[in-house]
DNA sequence: GATGAATGAGCCTTCATTCAT
DNA sequence: CATGAATGAAGGCTCATTCAT
């Protein structure tokens, strides 16, 4: 009977995953959530439009779980990079590196991240809290890093969340950038400016020089 | 005579900006182009639904417009602000300060901005093709200001039209900062930690380096 | 004063027949009365839309006005061919031709008469029972026609009123083909064909036959 | 299994059915395609508005339909008369009773065939081809019959073309007299004089009359 | 559980008509 | 009288959601 509820289990799960994963190509390919009919959804992933509902139950829900995944796998990899010993300075090379993967793996992802989440999140009520969680959580992440960086002397004197804000504001900037402008460019031409940029606070050794105008 | 059409003309544009300004207010309200419906517009600028057609001849005409109005404006002060004399570095941050005007100036409108605009910008044969050539200027304008100062020494070398649309992609980031995480903190704070990251594409005086890991 | 009130008259006479016209051009360009526009209607005839409703109570006053110029014309001509001297059969023959010129005449307002009066008539309470009056005297001046032609002997023995409809009938068709089918053939190549046709109604000289299956 | 399939096939083609026939009932009550509203068809159908978009694509499809049923019929039960051994006036005969049948059994439906489909016909890219094509088919085999009638000396030296036209135009003729004058008279009354007229096209036997003025 | 036919609120747009100037 | 800006009812169509099978 065990065995009886968890393959039941086991094919809710799987489901579940299918009509995501079917959700997310349809996203990409109608470039948004607007353009995606649960029809669609519902076609790509082989199942009834109604079956949709047994799963997830709203659109929104459905959308939800699909960021909230992609959210849930970056904060792990990040705390893992986070952790790691060295200094902040390498560390943060190394969360630019893994933000810039995400970016690359996501791409396709990322006009939804862009355009429509933002619009779900404004409202309350919503099935999206899971996700703005976890956007807090991430930014505790780097918040946290900036402010090891700027005790231990490494980085100018800030606002640690601001500096975190700004470097997700720098990624995601980025990305938008991917997205619009340049979808033939490799990112990885774009890492060495980015360093660049994030080693303008990185506080010059044995200076007194503060942030001024 | 003159001043009968005048006077009309002075209502037709006057009615033209109510409208425009209705948009504008329900665009902000809803968040974006999406939430925003005609019926709601008309009635937030106290006209019937279909006056609005007597003075745009869709709703994407109608939101071409006030998107094209902001591009206008910024492009001309850029254009006033890069043009003036000086080191690139200092224009630079004349651009940065401007750019963070229009953040907060026009911060409620950033949402359409971001999220429905792309969406539009891709399709041929829309009222929108302004927009794209507005931003393209504004884009080779910065492009321009890289380039000057990377032959003069003061960049350090990299392709001047990715620093321009890693600049325009901060800014971004930075308006996505503040419109969905801090619009309590003041953008002041945030111009000191940009001048930095951006600093950090400046040439070391007297220095060979070039951008490495 | 008398003279003043008449110039009024004039010039009312005349901006009514202005529109009259305007509504006729912009009807044979959109081919129809759906795509004719009041607006278009008005630019067309030189004033302004609100002008129109001073000489005409609506759209569908406007267009009866329209249609019932054509009625009158025709009922007044085909009055002075039918009071002519001669045989009912020459008569018949002379109605044929006028007819077929006024098919020719009119024949841009066809699809007016022909698509959209018809909805018009059924209704009541519409400002078209003029225009039903005029079809009926048309009809009533035909049926004459047989009427005589049957009492003398000339035409087979019939209801003249079914051979008044059928007549008119024809001629419809004619111009439906005309309007339809074949705007390049000119119509006087079917006016052999129609006498042709109509000479199956003369009553055979010393005959004794009669309409049987 | 096969059973179901046939269930729902069964299913399918009887809302199918219903909608179209509720379609007739609307587009007859209100006189043409454009007083009935698809929320009117969807009440007389007994479904909801979007249901009938689960069975046509859109109004135009669904108008579409409804004339080509007829035509299709009209067409099948033609050729079986044009086909059937007999001299060519005989099978002109059983072509008018078969045209007649059909202005009784449609004749609701004629305003819709008579007003409406004329101006979609001159689109192009519209579902409308099919009826075009039909039109054309009928036509052609009244040309056909024409066509042999003259060469085997029944009918007189005429454009067969022409005279297939002016035999459509003279059933419509009467269609529209039915329909606009005298839906009192049976139309059994108009078949003998109907064939006179017809009998006018036949050639006196061992005459070499030809046709004029 | 799975299905997909049915639903209906809501959207953008048109245009005959009105009325303040 | 003339104007034309303003009106708002109505229409075709979409699509997230429901529910009988």
């Amino acid at each position: 009977m065990g065995a009886k509820v968890t393959k039941k289990e086991v094919l809710t799960e799987f489901r579940t995953q299918e009509i995501l994963a079917a959700a997310r190509r349809v996203m990409e390919r109608r470039g948004g959530v607007e353009g995606a009919t649960m029809e669609e959804i519902a076609q790509a992933a082989g199942v009834a439009k109604g079956t949709i509902y047994l799963y997830f139950a709203s659109k929104e829900h459905l959308i939800s779980a699909l960021m909230s995944q992609v959210g849930e796998n970056l904060r792990r990899e990040l705390e893992a990079i986070l952790t790691r010993p060295g200094s902040a300075w390498e560390r943060l090379l190394g969360a630019l590196q893994l933000c810039l993967d995400y970016l690359r793996r996501e791409r396709l992802l990322f006009p939804v991240y862009f355009r429509d989440l933002p619009r779900w999140l404004s409202r309350a009520n919503t099935p999206f809290q899971r996700i703005r969680q976890l956007e807090e959580e991430i930014l505790a992440q780097l918040t946290g890093l900036f402010s090891q960086g700027i005790s231990q002397g490494e980085f100018v004197a800030a606002d640690p969340r601001l500096l975190a804000c700004l470097f997700r504001g720098l990624i995601r900037g980025v990305g938008y950038y991917q997205w619009q402008e340049a979808p033939e460019i490799p990112l990885t031409e774009a890492e060495p400016v980015l360093r660049a940029l994030l080693g303008g606070l990185r506080r010059p050794r044995a200076s007194q020089e503060v942030l001024s105008s």
